[in-house]
DNA sequence: CTTATATCAGTGCCACTGAAATTT
DNA sequence: CAAATTTCAGTGTCACTGATATAA
């Protein structure tokens, strides 16, 4: 990325035109916000990844075989849980595996189905690529803890479009 | 996108994990959830963009051009205005130009400098496709005008990387 | 001559579509 | 038989790198 600083806030002078034309602009600003935020911590974490050869998605493929249950799980699972394209996930593990982090097998109990397993190789890259995102607190080293925490609370009501009415929900305002 | 609606909040419960192995986890979530809420975000809009031929990325070419003074700016500026490669923005041009909706013209004043001036079909493509995005709300109708503004206001944070210390801030806290 | 601006060619990652193969 | 799971081939967008052309 090249992005000199910029001598004016874009996304806020937009909102300011929006309410201008519109009478609105919060939501739009809101998504402006979340498009420039995004490519900013994604740039700043794959920085860190680079040297592990992992991008964001492979990590997060990673991350989430090492936290199963058995270190597995099958394909279309990892879609599901990481809302990436079946097609995407068969790439990402096809990328893994020629590294040796992940190895497959197809699961005996419902033969359609293949597990993708994290080897230790793969633990270990897992682990030494976390602590310089825990470092650098994956981008976003410039909130403290409640701004971080607000940012859940909000971006949850966004993703709970994906996610079944009743998932118990850790920001939750315990209220009077 | 496929995404089943999901059992759970793969993001909480990552943050767990995070929590019990490194005693630190909302950074971690916050940085997940901004990639996950971008993601749902971007579908949304380019669902409604796709029929006007118009990515989000072109989409915001096209309003960036249509606020500017005179409907035009060099295509440097436009990089660094929307955060975005130099030989992106000459690609985006590319092919906004060859639907006629910009224009490309020398600067006279600096012969380096190529203006991308939209054109009367472009102010109306913009126009068009801004109606069915402000409906919507950029993807962001489940939220409220004061949930909108707190995600601004701390992804303001996150962005003023980016941008000079000085830039007044809309979003700023009054304060006692 | 050095720097700035824009373009171009090539690479890589990713998303998506539609079809195929296998199993339930 | 229909439905689910994964793979494969092909397409398109985008980001980036390195090189080039033009002008300041």
């Amino acid at each position: 990325m090249p992005s000199q600083p910029l001598p004016i806030d874009p996304v806020a002078e937009a909102r300011r035109h929006w309410i201008d034309r519109w009478g609105v602009g919060e939501h739009m600003a809101a998504a402006t916000s979340l498009m420039r935020a995004h490519q900013l911590v994604l740039a700043a974490v794959e920085d860190e990844l680079r040297r592990f050869g992992l991008t964001f998605s492979s990590y997060e493929a990673l991350m989430l075989l090492s936290f199963s249950r058995r270190g597995e799980m099958p394909l279309g699972k990892m879609s599901d849980r990481l809302m990436v394209h079946p097609a995407s996930i068969t790439n990402t593990v096809d990328r893994l595996e020629e590294r040796g982090l992940v190895r497959r097998r197809r699961d005996e109990r419902d033969k359609r189905r293949i597990l993708a397993a994290i080897t230790p190789a793969g633990r270990q890259v897992a682990l030494e690529a976390t602590e310089p995102l825990n470092k650098i607190q994956f981008g976003l080293a410039m909130l403290d803890e409640s701004e971080a925490a607000a940012i859940n609370a909000v971006l949850r009501r966004v993703r709970a479009a994906d996610m079944q009415p009743d998932v118990p929900n850790p920001w939750a305002d315990p209220g009077p």
